[in-house]
DNA sequence: TGTCATTAGTTAGCCTAGCTAAATAATAGT
DNA sequence: ACTATTATTTAGCTAGGCTAACTAATGACA
């Protein structure tokens, strides 16, 4: 985004005197924020290559990795409200790529399983469907992807939350 | 996201022999398009503190910032096509935050310029608008947001494309 | 000068992702 | 047997994104 740096340096007090320095939360959220939206915009762009949308990869994906998972659980997991999950396991198992299955127990309780498709899309899928990204990944320095790789698993513990 | 590890495994031949040294670029992808949603989701919960959803904050900002902007660079700046970018000044008007401009000399070209409200709304909501994530960063360590500040550009570098 | 192509934006119509509030259904408690 | 709690669904809303098709203005040029 053209605007970032003139952005940037519109927060005054907060920008940086000495970079590299404990630099203020604030600032990086903001660039964050940016970033996360434009990656994402980008990547939906392409997401008619894999076919379906990112967070359904997403929860997809859980799925598939997550064993059976309950509703609820997988609403938690993808950090949305109940009625987006019913939605989005609408959306999957209309498209043949998982299954209901309702608790034997206690049949207030639906789990859903990945079936074959479910599990071979998402395997088969995985460079092409965030392909571009990856593409643009390659193209980066070693070192550049080395300083990613560390800064991966802070961006994850902050967007679980505090 | 719990599955994350389990499915970082599962990429198998190309998960990591030697961890750090050039990680492969479709895994990074991969773990990137998943913490972006995850973020996402987190913000636009958070977005009725200050109002407005995250992408018309994003294009106030470049608004704000980029000065009178064309409709068609704005869709480019944004990265979006240009009904989209007709529906967010759109709503931005509305808010009366922005005024639309038609250009003198030519007048199929429409510039979009903030209003004084659209200007102190952003600057005013620049730290509570993503003030959860603000928050999340504060309790990182300094090294921590050291990192991101060195991965932020690679990011914002990646996000541009190729 | 009158037509034709190009460019900038808009309109219409669609789909997905979120949400809240309220309904349904099953279980658990008293 | 009521009542409360829990898990999921339904209904209805807002918003962001897209494509296709339209309008309007400009520019080229025979």
């Amino acid at each position: 985004m053209p605007a970032r740096s003139a952005r940037g340096k519109s927060t005054g007090k907060r920008s940086g005197k000495r970079p590299g320095a404990s630099p203020a939360p604030a600032d990086l959220a903001d660039r964050l924020h940016s970033v996360a939206i434009h990656l994402l915009r980008r990547l939906r762009r392409e997401d008619d290559a894999s076919g379906m949308p990112a967070p359904q990869l997403s929860a997809l994906s859980v799925i598939v990795f997550g064993g059976p998972i309950t509703l609820g659980a997988l609403a938690a997991a993808e950090q949305v409200r109940p009625p987006t999950i019913t939605k989005l396991v609408g959306a999957l198992e209309t498209a043949g790529l998982v299954e209901r299955e309702i608790d034997a127990g206690d049949r207030r309780i639906v789990r859903v399983r990945s079936t074959a498709r479910g599990t071979r899309l998402l395997n088969d899928g995985r460079q092409r469907r965030v392909a571009l990204l990856t593409a643009s990944l390659a193209e980066l320095p070693a070192a550049d992807r080395t300083m990613l790789a560390k800064a991966i698993p802070i961006l994850e513990k902050a967007a679980r939350g505090p």
